[in-house]
RNA sequence: GCGGGCGUAGCCAAAUUGGUAGAGGCGCACGGCUUAGGACCGUGUGGGGUAACCCGUGGGGGUUCGAGUCCUCCCGCCCGCACCA
């Protein structure tokens, strides 16, 4: 017989929902805690058990901090905008509102099941104009700062989502969502300026406490090299070439230089070839990322002939290039090439027969080139001897002092494309005015007076002012992507034709929406004050419960979603709307639930688990403490129904226990300590997310419980405190049954006694030569004296130790071991 | 190639940071209870050996009284980035 668990999770989810038990108030006397899950994009697929492996972890540690006295928040919500939901939509032939709200309500439900204490109060939903009406404001704030710019280089364009994508969108080259080969398109964009913020990301790493694979994730994703400008003029002429290099040490070995096919320069030179190299740089543009890297790093090139470059070193004249391996996207679309010192020059050098220069050697032992780490330079007139750290010093120096040359930094990441040509999104809060743009450019009126930075620097773009907000979506039948390169919105004239806020004539709407990270940059602010209609959040709520002390979600975020909100988090603390530098104190990744067959969950190999299922056979707490305890929090680990059987039997056994309780019992000494080591055990594990040894801990004492043939009523209390975060409608079950009138869940988390925490009685482990050869039982603290005494009275020690005489060295560790070196 | 992580019974895993390797679970075996069981309960469960003991944390080497833990080289796996000058 099992117990009851489907009337037992019914009847305290209503007890809890009746009672309001879930709710959070602003009750700043209380210490605070945040806690927060990634919120999901409510998919048409629904929800499968490894989904919910976070949610359970965060909902463990949300109950056991409230036991603990703290003031918790933990809520919920839906980050409903963008391609994965308008791509279900389409393909469903559903309005994605519909769609939306449809899988919303399944996914509810879908959690509600296995017993979360969100505060659903709170919910929120970015595709709410309440909501999106404060993601606007947002970008507002920033355009207005100047942080938002129209752009018109080539984007990321996915031809099968019909729109353009932020580099953080793109995975090996293909579309993050749909794995269409991305294409480059010249297109009007919007930028955001997070370049600007590039150094404080990397620098406020340092702050904050996460998992070192996701910090270095982000270190690597934002890239900086630190190096020097150096300008190589161009024989004959006035132009120059300037190149970016962090191994200014190795410039003596510079023997030719190469331009990127994007390369502006290109064009403004004479150029003998130049049939040659436009038709080279022609066919580098067409090449998509792809492509480019599926030519095992072929280095093809041409030699732009008629000119060359002069190093300003060796005021040597070099052989100029046009090549593909260099990237128009990073440094100055040019570099010095050295093909002693760097593999790619080495390759090239080889390929086009190039001067090969050795200027580095090793510090110890052969060379052999290409040899690309710092050394000794060689061939480098004054500079020789000096080691590569000195040198880069040193050879700056000389550059700035003759007025050819700088130091500089560069990042990998780049500006956030933030136009999305596509439907469902926040609508881009700006309108396009002809006569503010005539205005500007013919600098007609003291333009600073009347127009924000953003507007100035994109003449004619106005952004709205919060009186206007939010621009709403407009209802429409047609929504599917034209693929023109123009939003669909773009067709709905009575919504694109607007006044301008700001001179009252006639303007037009800028119809591309937001992308989809835009809500989850900034979402968990709104849950602090999520019914606000003043202002985004309260500054004193914000000052109480902000950062998040704790926030859980995927991994494939981290150079992502992670990014772009500690982006839009500084942003905001600079203009004074946060109190904090960063938004996630903490932050740990949840590892992937695989099916029992090793795969990936899906539909598609037919080994999804649900988690109705799973409640239906075995109760929502026997699925909870599995996923607590199948193993480490952030490792990917498959799923197993024997497993999760054996978690179902661990609380049928503790029911069991209940017909043992006796008023009368007192504990033995024995079971004193162990209840005590468990109450420290698990507090301490589960305060550090280490809920599988936490598990493993309480069904040690279940099992010592077992053996017992009473058992106190008070010890059994505690039982059920500690596993009441982890089974709450099981314990608030038992709890019940033992005659308490209130929820569980207003109990203090059990503390432990340190007096009982150590055994008096203690094993002292006896090795002979690093050997264990036998165990002696002592007082704790007993001296290294009495312990050799003891153990020279222990046969097994003596067949060893024939006489004292014997023993060459002791090594006694203080209640652990006596080691005996004969 | 670069960066991060990992490798412990048949499987998932634990090990207080250098001190009895394998806690806990699954599985398996035997026994009990059962008309029956893929249910439940009990006992056992790294390998070898009659035993004393020996061997054992991917492999080799090292430091140490003592190494899963530290150092070094190698092998294998996972994740991220990838022509970033």
């Amino acid at each position: 017989m099992s117990y009851p668990f489907k009337e037992i999770e019914k009847k305290w989810q209503n007890f809890w929902r009746e009672n309001d038990l879930d709710k959070t108030k602003d009750d700043r006397k209380k210490k605070k805690y945040y806690i927060l899950d990634m919120f999901p994009y409510p998919s048409g697929a629904g929800l499968h058990v490894g989904h919910l492996k976070g949610y359970i972890a965060t909902d463990i540690l949300a109950r056991f901090k409230k036991m603990q006295g703290f003031n918790v928040l933990h809520p919920m919500g839906w980050d409903a905008f963008g391609l994965p939901a308008e791509n279900y939509a389409i393909k469903n032939k559903v309005h994605p509102q519909k769609a939306v709200d449809e899988n919303i309500k399944n996914f509810k439900d879908q959690i509600s099941i296995i017993g979360l204490s969100y505060d659903w109060d709170r919910e929120i939903n970015t595709t709410d104009p309440n909501f999106y009406k404060w993601t606007q404001w947002i970008f507002t704030k920033i355009f207005e700062q100047g942080l938002a710019l129209r752009s018109f280089e080539p984007v990321n364009w996915c031809p099968s989502c019909k729109t353009s994508l932020a580099n953080e969108d793109v995975e090996m080259g293909k579309c993050e969502r749909c794995g269409a080969l991305i294409e480059k398109k010249p297109l009007a964009q919007w930028v955001l300026k997070i370049t600007k913020y590039a150094e404080r990301l990397l620098e406020d790493l340092k702050f904050v406490d996460w998992e070192e694979s996701i910090v270095e994730q982000q270190k690597n994703w934002i890239g900086k090299s630190e190096g020097a400008l150096i300008d190589f003029f161009v024989a004959g002429v006035k132009e120059k070439i300037t190149i970016f290099t962090t191994r200014l040490d190795t410039i003596f070995g510079c023997t030719y230089i190469v331009l990127a096919p994007e390369h502006e320069l290109i064009s403004k030179l004479k150029i003998k070839n130049l049939e040659e190299i436009n038709d080279y740089v022609q066919k580098a543009k067409i090449k998509t990322d792809i492509q480019r890297t599926a030519e095992e790093r072929e280095k093809t090139g041409v030699e732009i002939k008629g000119i060359k470059a002069i190093n300003p070193y060796t005021k040597k004249e070099i052989p100029i290039f046009v090549a593909d391996y260099v990237l128009g996207s990073y440094g100055t679309g040019a570099i010095m090439a050295v093909p002693a010192h760097d593999e790619r020059d080495f390759d090239f050098a080889k390929k086009h027969n190039l001067e090969i220069k050795q200027v580095i050697n090793p510090e110890k032992g052969e060379i052999e080139l290409p040899f690309i780490d710092d050394g000794v330079l060689n061939n480098s007139e004054k500079f020789n001897n000096l080691i590569s750290q000195e040198a880069r010093k040193k050879l700056l120096d000389f550059a700035i002092k003759n007025k050819f040359g700088k130091k500089e930094v560069f990042y990998k990441i780049k500006d956030w494309v933030f136009s999305r040509q596509r439907y469902w999104g926040e609508p881009i809060p700006l309108v396009f005015c002809e006569n503010c743009a005539n205005k500007i450019k013919n600098q007609k009126s003291k333009i600073k007076n009347e127009f924000n930075k953003g507007e100035i620097l994109n003449p004619g773009w106005i952004s709205l002012v919060e009186k206007d907000l939010p621009v709403e979506l407009p209802k429409v039948d047609y929504y599917e992507p034209t693929g023109t390169g123009e939003s669909p919105l773009a067709n709905i004239k009575n919504w694109v034709l607007t006044k301008c806020p700001k001179c009252g004539g006639a303007a037009r709407r800028e119809t591309n929406t937001m992308p989809q990270w835009a809500g989850s940059s900034w979402y968990y602010l709104r849950y602090l004050d999520a019914n606000n209609r003043k202002e985004l959040v309260d500054k004193k709520k914000e000052k109480y419960w902000m950062p998040i002390d704790f926030y859980v979600g995927g991994a494939e975020h981290a150079t992502r979603h992670l990014i772009y909100a500690r982006f839009w988090h500084k942003f905001l603390y600079d203009i004074k709307k946060v109190s904090t530098i960063e938004p996630f104190k903490k932050f740990i990744h949840v590892g992937l639930v695989l099916a029992e067959d090793g795969r990936k969950m899906s539909k598609r190999w037919g080994n999804v688990v649900e988690p109705k299922k799973v409640a239906d056979e075995f109760g929502a707490d026997s699925c909870r403490l599995y996923e607590a305890f199948m193993g480490p929090f952030i490792q990917s680990i498959e799923w197993s129904n024997s497993g999760l059987r054996g978690c179902f039997r661990f609380l049928n056994r503790v029911w069991g226990l209940k017909d043992k309780i006796s008023e009368k019992k007192i504990d033995d000494k024995k079971l004193v300590i162990l209840l005590n080591q468990t109450i420290k055990k698990i507090t301490e594990d589960v305060a550090a997310f280490k809920l599988n040894t936490a598990v493993a801990q309480l069904m040690a004492f279940v099992n010592e419980l077992e053996k017992q043939k009473e058992i106190s009523k008070k010890t059994f209390e505690t039982l059920i405190k500690l596993l009441a975060p982890f089974t709450p409608h099981f314990s608030e079950e038992i709890w019940s049954f033992l005659g308490n009138k209130n929820t569980i869940f207003k109990e203090n988390w059990p503390k432990y006694d340190k007096k009982f925490i150590e055994e008096k009685e203690i094993t002292i482990v006896i090795q002979i030569n690093g050997k264990l050869r036998g165990e002696i039982q002592t007082e704790r603290g007993a001296n290294e004296k009495k312990v050799l005494e003891t153990a020279l009275k222990n046969e097994n020690i003596l067949k060893y130790v024939k006489d004292k005489q014997a023993i060459k060295r002791k090594i006694y560790i203080q209640d652990k071991l006596l080691n005996l070196i004969i």
